[in-house]
Order: C-alpha cells, then sequence, then structure tokens
RNA sequence: UCCUCUUUAGCUCAGUUGGUUAGAGCAUCUGACUGUUAAUCAGAGGGUCCUAAGUUCGAGUCUUAGAAGAGGAGCCA
C-alpha cells in the first residue's frame, strides 16, 4: 500500500514521478483522464501521450475503469486544475464495460442511483455523504472521549420489548413451519435458542443505565433496528444511534450537554471537511433554482451550519410552545391539520416545524412534556403531571435529539410500570439500580442518520447510509 | 398502515381525442478532429411501453386488479 493519494498530489509541488491508482472518471480528446480514488471529491487530470500509446490500451480507458498511472507531476497548462501528471506508463488494472456500467459522466436521478448503491459511492455527491458520514462518526467518539465519557457496547440481541420503542424484528432458531408448541397452542420459546424470546434491540438506554449507575458518564453508539412499517423519507428499519447516559446530570445539564455535543461535532466537520460540505452547498443552490421562489430555503447549507455552531438553542418549555401555537396565526386561521386546543395535546410534525421553522427561526429544546405522551422512565416533575424530557427539533430535519432525566425513586417508576401493565419480572435489573445506591441520572438518543442529513442537506435518510434497510428493500 | 402521484430506449423524459413503422436529449458504438474541463462535428444501433385480465375493428393511451418507486401523514430517532 503506498501513502500516496489524489489528495496529496493536489496539493502537492511537482514531482519528478509519481504513481497512483484510481477510477476513471471522464476520459476526454484521447488524452484527458480525470482520476478519483476517493481521497478526495477532486479528480487529478492525467494527461495521455495517445499518439505514443497503443490504441487498445486507449480504448480500454473507459469510465469506471481501475489504472495506474506513473508519471510526472507537473503545472497545468490548462485552466481549471492548479497540478496535473503527465503520463509515462499507464496501466489498465480492472476494465469497465462502457455498454453496460451504470454510472455515467451525466446526473443521474437519487432514484437510480439507490438501486445501483454498490457503485453510487464513485459519484461526487454520495462520496461527499459517505466521506462526512465515516468524519461525523469520529468527530462524535472525539467529543466523548474528550469529555470523559466511556465507549460501551451495548447487546444488540435483547429480551426485553418493555421500552416500547415500536415494534421489534424477532430473533428465533426454532423450526418456523413445525415449532414447538405450548398446551395452550402458543409457541414455546423455552426450546428457542436463548430459551426465552428475544428480539434485536430498540435502543440501548436501559443497558447504558447501568453502567452510567458504575462508570459516571457512559456513551453508545451502534445499529438499532425498528419493524415499523414506515414509508418515510425521515426512517429506516435499520439505523444508528448515539445515546449517552449521565450519573448525578439532572435534565438542565442534560439539554447543556446535547447542545455543546451538537455543536462540537458540526464545527468538526465544518473545519474538517471544508471541500465536501462546499460541494453539497453548490448542489443544493442549484437545485433550489429550479424550485419556485417561496418553496426556497432563506439560508444555504453552510450558512445553517455555522447557525447551530453560533447561536444558542432556545429552551421552551411544553406549556410555553401550547400557548405560541394556540395564539399562532395557522392555528387560529385553522391551517394547521390539527387545531391545538387543550394542554396535553401531542406535538405534530407540522407544530414542530412551525416553532423551528417560523416562530423561533433557530434550533429549539423543549422540555417538560405532558407524562401521558412519555416513557415510563421519565422522571416525574412535582406538578405530578409532566416529566422532566426534552426533544431537541432542527430546522427541515423536526426532532433530531429525544432524551430525557430518569425516574431514580424506586417507588414511583414501579407505579408507573404497574400502570402500563410492564411486569417487574423483565426489567428487575433495571430496578436493582433504583435499590442500590440510586441517583440522579440523564440522557438523550441523537439518530445519527438525521445527523448526516442535516449536514450534507440530503432530504432522504435512504442517501445518508451505505445500504438502507426499508420496508420491502434488503438488497446490498 | 392510510392518502396522492409515477412506471415508455442504458439514463432523464415527451407521446394530442384510442388509429399507419412509438420520439427527443444525454449515454453507447463507428468515423473525423485534438490542450480538453458535461469537448465538438457527422452517422449508426438500441423498445416485452411494469405485470395480468378486460373494453374495442384497433390500446403506450380507457377500465379493474397486482407489483415496484417517490412525496405526504401517522409512529418515532
Amino acid at each position: 500500500m503506498t501513502n500516496l493519494t489524489v489528495a496529496k498530489l493536489l496539493k502537492s509541488k511537482p514531482l519528478q514521478e509519481v504513481e497512483i491508482k484510481g477510477w476513471v472518471r471522464t476520459f476526454r480528446a484521447k488524452r484527458f483522464v480525470a482520476l478519483n480514488d476517493g481521497s478526495t471529491l477532486n479528480n487529478i487530470q492525467c494527461v495521455v501521450d495517445f499518439e505514443n500509446t497503443d490504441e487498445d490500451t486507449l480504448k480500454r480507458i473507459t469510465t469506471g475503469a481501475a489504472v495506474s498511472i506513473t508519471g510526472e507531476l507537473v503545472e497545468s497548462q490548462g485552466k481549471g486544475q492548479s497540478v496535473e501528471i503527465v503520463v509515462s506508463k499507464l496501466e489498465i488494472l480492472g476494465d469497465s464495460d462502457p455498454e453496460t456500467y451504470p454510472i455515467q459522466p451525466k446526473k443521474h436521478s437519487f432514484e437510480f442511483l439507490r438501486e445501483n448503491a454498490h457503485l453510487r459511492t464513485r459519484t461526487n455527491t454520495f462520496s461527499a455523504v459517505m466521506r462526512l458520514r465515516s468524519s461525523l462518526s469520529f468527530a462524535i467518539h472525539k467529543y466523548f472521549n474528550e469529555n470523559g465519557f466511556n465507549y460501551m457496547h451495548t447487546p444488540i440481541i435483547t429480551a426485553s420489548d418493555a421500552e416500547g420503542a415500536g415494534e421489534t424484528f424477532r430473533v428465533s432458531t426454532l423450526d418456523q413451519k413445525n415449532p414447538p408448541l405450548n398446551d395452550d397452542g402458543s409457541v414455546n420459546h423455552k426450546e428457542d435458542f436463548f430459551g426465552k424470546e428475544t428480539n434485536l434491540t430498540v435502543s440501548g438506554q436501559l443497558e447504558a443505565e447501568t453502567f452510567a449507575m458504575s462508570l459516571g458518564k457512559v456513551y453508545t453508539f451502534g445499529p438499532t433496528f425498528r419493524a415499523e412499517n414506515s414509508n418515510t423519507s425521515r426512517h429506516l428499519s435499520e439505523f444508528w444511534m448515539i445515546e449517552p447516559e449521565v450519573a448525578f446530570m439532572d435534565l438542565a445539564g442534560n439539554m447543556d450537554l446535547a447542545e455543546d455535543f451538537m455543536k462540537s461535532v458540526i464545527a468538526y466537520v465544518l473545519e474538517h471537511n471544508k471541500e465536501d460540505i462546499e460541494f453539497l452547498n453548490d448542489r443544493l443552490l442549484n437545485e433550489e433554482k429550479t424550485k419556485p421562489q417561496a418553496e426556497r430555503s432563506e439560508l444555504s447549507l453552510t450558512e445553517k451550519l455555522t447557525f447551530v455552531t453560533e447561536n444558542n438553542f432556545k429552551r421552551v418549555s411544553y406549556t410555553e410552545a401550547i400557548d405560541i401555537l394556540r395564539n399562532s396565526k395557522p392555528n387560529k386561521k385553522k391551517k394547521f391539520n390539527y387545531i391545538i386546543e387543550e394542554w396535553g395535546a401531542d406535538l405534530q410534525s407540522e407544530h414542530e416545524r412551525f416553532l423551528v421553522e417560523k416562530h423561533f427561526k433557530c434550533p429549539v429544546i423543549l422540555f417538560d412534556y405532558p407524562a401521558d405522551i412519555k416513557a415510563f422512565y421519565m422522571r416525574l416533575n412535582e406538578d405530578g403531571k409532566t416529566v422532566r424530557a426534552m426533544d431537541i427539533l432542527f430546522p427541515g430535519i423536526g426532532e433530531i435529539v429525544g432524551g430525557s432525566q430518569r425516574e431514580e425513586r424506586l417507588e414511583v417508576l414501579k407505579e408507573k410500570m404497574a400502570a402500563l401493565d410492564i411486569p417487574e419480572e423483565e426489567l428487575w435489573w433495571y430496578l436493582d439500580l433504583r435499590k442500590y445506591g440510586t441517583a440522579v441520572h440523564s440522557g438523550f438518543g441523537l439518530g445519527f442518520e438525521r445527523l448526516v442529513m442535516f449536514v450534507t442537506g440530503m432530504t432522504n435518510i435512504r442517501d445518508v447510509i451505505p445500504y438502507p434497510r426499508t420496508p420491502q428493500n434488503a438488497e446490498f
């Protein structure tokens, strides 16, 4: 393996002899190869002496072919690039039949590229998106590492479905056609691989709480699975989630952490992935031009990102938000599909969008939600009606973070579980945390793909994960 | 799961009121040209009009059912 990359060559001064391998993006005028190796968005131009190269080799320089090029790095004679390689030796490593190669040097629709997801990272947009995904993932680990968090691997296969975060995928090795049955005709899971009913995890939160109550500050970053039949541009059946959990931290601290975290990782990619963000910014600007004036967004991608890093998130209680919504124009003129009347109503995405995009025009943290519309483990406030939950809403994305201070009082937690028919036997270990050395603690969950969407400006979640799993689709 | 829209060449799309041999741009191939930047010019090949059934003398076009894709809603991250 050589350390030489196109990214390094493009920043280099002239060099006597260089060898570089990559894939042909275009071959113009039998002379100019645009070569890309994935290290950067940009191609390096390689100038072929076509008069002294045999015809067979020239014909095999086609879009998508893998080649090895040796030559001299010189200042470019033409405009459009500062340096180029004068080719002395060109070797075809892998041919690419132009009759059948699906990625043409032209614009493709994202729908078409999704069907060719194994090749779509050979385009500028998807290589930029996936480099950003990788960079963001690193920024997340870096942030937690520098702030004293321990990285925890929570189990993928779990037995409890107690959280009720949606439909789960069952994990079983029983014979599907002829499973062992109980006397009452139900499937006997005692004979299953784990001796009980198991499923793919919907969240690592409950396990993360156990580590928070011993290691103090922990986070998980791994795949989660939901078998919901959701067909939207914001949902996946398999997605990656980041879940920090911190002992002795209350809801206010949780909001501080979430805001600082979001600002920090976005600032990281703004600094380290300038080229890719600029490219995606320009791509969006061009796309916006095709829309009518009224539908265009006020801020460009880079402006939106710097806006997040430089402004404080607006913190608003659920009760205040209901007042704002109740007195808002769309509510009075009945423009909302769901009219806000009573305290206690769940907010719909149209309401969240109104608050973020029209009213406050910045990221918003909503907190202290009615207990009835939130999960059982959230800390009940002294008013007995609300819980210490918080959601962060981002423009264009909606809910990106959901978190809470956890209920640390054993008796209150037991009452909540009883009210919701959650059997204590299933979560005995979770209750133990409240029996032995219980303490205030908090955490949140962040959908990684939604963060990648925000940072790249992509509008379909299937375009920010390598191989999306959605209902009726598990190709690749 | 619900609502709406879409499905015609490798890709993006047009196709009139149901009427002869289904078109364009790009891509591909052949030739010309050669310091190009989505190169240019000339020519050629390329179609199970998503599937099935129906109406009709005749269906890419109309009807019904199904499949796939997209957008929105719900659920959520």
